[in-house]
RNA sequence: GUCCCGUUAGCUCAGCUGGUUAGAGCGGCUCGUUUACACCGAGUAGGUCGGCGGUUCGAAUCCGUCACGGGACACCA
């Protein structure tokens, strides 16, 4: 360690704009964050969940972030060698539907109106763009990430990746094209995924209608339905097969009310007989559950809406859109006599786009998928043999639930922002060929128009940004990643997708050891932050008005594992306050000549004793906290250290011993030594503060790359604990005494004391009680729980009712406590059935309690008469 | 419908492998220019731990049940 600076030029305010940007600066060009794979420093690796590159960061993001970076920053304070990698998805639909939007107002022009050539372009006009502004948040946020190895999903290596592994997956009989009911959203013209599609309870109107004769008889049969349009699709109608209303119709055929054929009735399990009239009207292709019954009778779909759910069918409904034909339909049934039971108000689930919150149809449709089973199996295998922990542990039952249940995953979308599907096509289309990274197609061949689902290169990350499929320094170091940080609401998304190929890509390697999932930052009154709401902050609005490092405080303060968050302004200002409190208390310890030159006094006593060893356990406490990922219990224990232990005991005492020049130059480096450790142990969660005071405190180069504390258990040291308690609670006893009568903090009275084994200075100074001087007379005299006497000459006389009052209330206390204690003791099954050590404690509880209670009494006593 | 989480001070949350007078931050109230900090200091008020029942010597903590809130998944026309 250099030569301490005796700097005092430090202003009595933090101002995180003049620090942060120039700190931040200075990070980067020394090469802080840029992990080195030839160091033989243990690795320790985060990749960042790369944000869309649809806007900006949110407070989920900066609470994630915030996060990974105080989790890299003390491993590289312990010596790791860490890489934090960053970038950013393409996110293919949301992009594409942002961009849309964005040409329709500037240039006033729809999708088609530009080649796909251009579209891209465009799209890549807008990632530049958008893209700067959230590495820019990213660096406000102090993030420390390595950004010589900055990624984006679209980049030519990670494309390149990509294709590989489509074609492995391809060659393996792991991918495969195939017609299957589909969602498909009618206002983005493309497929979307199962997860892709919120379901929300709607009202709707169940009508039944009467397929068959009209006479009611036998030959006929009723079907209830909330669409009726998709009658004009129906190649059948099911019934259960014991239903014995209908044992005489299964293998029959009716004909289908507006169209001239005949459908077949047909016996299926999947009917409820319990349900409406137990008949239902089958669409094979345009319903799930209706397909899955079309194909276990081999019954013919007919498709009858194009991509925009607009009706095909020749006819009157033709050209109609699916809601105009399904009042168009029902009008039409019931001239005809077939509605049966008018429209009954009905709720049900409907699925919506959740990109553009359209009504989904359900399409029969060509598309490519990923055979799933195998991997499926082996993503759950490795949560359940430990290979990955998930934290917390309670929401592995959802990961199991989605993994053992995964259905094939349909990747393809028919978009133009993506990677292309690599699969080309011979000129008359008899040959399929899928091309790997450096192969090209023959001549006149045509790719597939399809692009990937988004997801299908993120869950590449953990090893495509390493160089895979290459065999690189970084993957060789740095795979597998040691945490994985994300909300749980993309479990499913991402975690499950990327531990699939993960282990697929990687050699049965998992792609992380453990994954943390965080909660969902809410707002003030725990509300789900939305742009309807109107109730979305900025976090730059508040880095501008408090500060990153308050930002990052607040938020970690939050931080429970896996549980939600709100979060409001009145927080961070508090975590601004914080970093101001360290801001002068490192300053009032410069001012005083605190150092950290020269080795740490092995006989400290008294306070210096104390906060050397509180700090040392405070050290433990925190390396635990971070291990178990309890950051809120890390943040709040670091704040009432620093402010409760170290600025408001341990620096009003340090003022006693350094006007002694006896004890000065003990408490000197002890100073150095609690503010140096200290700022080490915040460092991680608030950067900028921390290694703004460090260097000048310490003369050391920057705290970045400082060593992390290691407790010293040596120097715990429960005698110099218990007295400063001993201290402290004098204190205390005597200021509440202060405060009840009236007496204001700074008069100073004149005292005497007995009973004070030590520390009278301190007591002294702290209290504002002066020597007894010649014409002393004590007026007021108080025995503290310790057995201290404090005698006051108070000039007026004691406020007795006050007094009695406070006594009173002590008293109160100390009799439940007794009465709880002695009772327990008194009880035989207490002491027959509870542990000794239980028991102790009780008793030693109850005798504490008696002899308070005759402290407060002989003090009642003393008082004069009212 | 299945599953998960929550219900503790005015607000937001800790505590819950059962055993201090149930805690914190913010907010409230009183006092205060004590030379690091008013982005501060000292003091203080405020809770029958959602309801009911059970287990236990002992329950905020474990079990059952109900109510309310949040969420995930699956959905029958």
């Amino acid at each position: 360690m250099s030569t301490p600076s005796q700097s005092t030029s430090l202003p009595s305010q933090f101002t995180p704009a003049e620090v942060e940007g120039p700190l931040y600066e200075r990070w980067i060009e020394r090469g802080y964050f840029t992990a080195d794979p030839s160091s033989n420093k243990p690795p320790y690796t985060i990749v960042i969940p790369p944000p869309n590159v649809t806007g900006s960061l949110h407070l989920g993001h900066a609470l994630q972030h915030s996060i990974m970076d105080a989790l890299c920053r003390r491993k590289r304070m312990q010596g790791y060698d860490v890489l934090w990698l960053p970038g950013m998805d393409h996110a293919s639909i949301a992009v594409q539907n942002l961009v849309e939007r964005h040409l329709a107002e500037t240039e006033g022009k729809g999708r088609f109106d530009y080649t796909r050539e251009q579209f891209i372009d465009r799209a890549w006009d807008w990632k530049n763009e958008y893209g700067g502004k959230i590495l820019g948040q990213m660096r406000r946020l102090g993030e420390g990430v390595d950004w010589s190895r900055e990624r984006f999903t679209m980049d030519s290596h990670l494309s390149r990746a990509v294709q590989t592994i489509f074609k492995r997956l391809y060659d393996d009989g792991l991918i495969y094209r195939a017609e299957r009911i589909i969602n498909w959203c009618p206002r983005d013209l493309t497929s979307l995924s199962d997860i892709e599609v919120d379901h929300a309870d709607e009202p709707g109107e169940l009508v039944s209608i009467r397929y068959g004769s009209l006479d009611g008889g036998a030959n006929s049969i009723v079907v209830a339905t909330t669409r009726a349009e998709t009658m004009l699709g129906d190649t059948a109608v099911a019934v259960h097969p014991e239903d014995e209303r209908y044992q005489h119709l299964i293998g029959t055929t009716v004909p289908l009310p507006l169209t001239n054929r005949q459908i077949p009735i047909v016996a299926d399990e999947h009917v409820d007989p319990s349900f409406g009239t137990g008949a239902v009207k089958v669409t094979p292709a345009h319903d799930p559950n209706d397909f899955e019954i079309g194909q276990r009778h081999s019954l013919p779909s007919l498709t009858i809406m194009d991509e925009r759910a607009v009706i095909t069918v020749p006819g009157p409904f033709e050209g109609l859109d699916r809601l105009e034909a399904r009042s168009a339909v029902v009008a039409a049934l019931r001239e005809e006599g077939r509605i049966v039971a008018e429209k009954r108000p009905y709720v049900h689930a409907v699925g919506h786009c959740s990109r553009c919150d359209t009504i989904v149809e359900p399409r029969l449709s060509l598309q490519w998928w990923v055979r799933v089973e195998t991997l499926a199996k082996a993503a759950g295998d490795v949560v359940r043999d430990g290979r990955i922990e998930i934290i917390p542990e309670s929401m592995t039952p959802r990961y199991f639930a989605w993994v053992d249940g995964l259905r094939d995953w349909n990747i393809s979308r028919q978009l133009w922002w993506g990677h292309r599907i690599p699969v080309w096509y011979s000129p008359d289309g008899s040959e399929t060929r899928c091309l790997g990274p450096d192969e090209t197609a023959p001549e006149g061949w045509v790719q597939d128009a399809d692009v990937l689902d988004t997801w299908f290169s993120s869950a590449l990350w953990p090893f495509s940004t390493m160089g895979w499929p290459e065999d690189t320094a970084d993957l060789r170091k740095y795979y597998p990643t040691s945490v994985l940080v994300t909300g749980y609401d993309i479990l499913f998304f991402w975690v499950v997708r990327m531990t699939l190929f993960g282990l697929y890509a990687m050699e049965d390697v998992q792609p992380f050891d453990q994954v943390l999932l965080t909660g969902i930052v809410r707002d003030a009154h725990g509300k789900k932050m939305s742009k309807s709401r109107g109730n979305v902050v900025d976090p730059l609005v508040w880095m501008d008005a408090y500060g990153a490092d308050a930002v990052r405080m607040s938020l970690l303060q939050g931080a429970n594992p896996g549980a939600d968050q709100a979060v409001n302004e009145e927080w961070v200002v508090g975590a601004r306050n914080f970093c101001n409190k360290l801001w002068n208390a490192t300053r009032f310890a410069m001012l005083n000549g605190a150092t950290v030159a020269g080795e740490l006094p092995s006989d400290l006593s008294g306070a210096d004793a104390w906060i050397i060893s509180r700090l040392n356990g405070v050290i433990s406490e925190v390396d635990d906290l971070y291990e178990r990922y309890e950051f809120a219990k890390m943040a709040d224990l670091l704040y009432h250290f620093a402010w409760d232990e170290v600025c408001d005991w341990y620096l009003e005492l340090s003022k006693v011993t350094l006007a002694d020049e006896a004890t000065a130059p003990a408490t000197r480096r002890v100073l150095g030594e609690v503010l140096d450790t200290l700022l080490r142990l915040l460092h991680p969660a608030i950067p900028y503060v921390t290694d703004a005071l460090w260097p000048t405190l310490t003369g050391g180069q920057s705290l970045v790359i400082a060593a992390w504390p290691v407790s010293d258990t040596g120097r715990i040291d429960k005698d110099a604990e218990a007295e400063i308690a001993d201290l402290q609670a004098v204190i205390n006893e005597v200021r509440r005494f202060r405060s009840d009568q009236g007496i204001r903090p700074s008069q100073r009275i004149p005292a005497q004391l007995t009973g004070l084994a030590t520390h009278e200075a301190a007591v002294r100074t702290l209290l504002r009680l002066q020597e007894p001087e010649a014409d002393f007379a004590a007026t007021a005299s108080l025995t503290t729980s310790t057995g201290v006497v404090v005698e006051l000459d108070l000039s007026g006389t004691i406020d007795v009712a006050a007094e009695r009052a406070r006594l009173s209330k002590d008293l109160a206390a100390a009799q439940k406590e007794l009465v709880t204690n002695a009772g327990k003791l008194g009880n035989e099954s207490f002491t027959g059935k509870a542990p000794e050590d239980v028991i102790a404690k009780v008793r030693s509880r109850a005798e504490a309690a008696e002899a308070e209670i005759a402290r407060i009494d002989a003090a009642l006593a003393a008082l004069p008469d009212a």
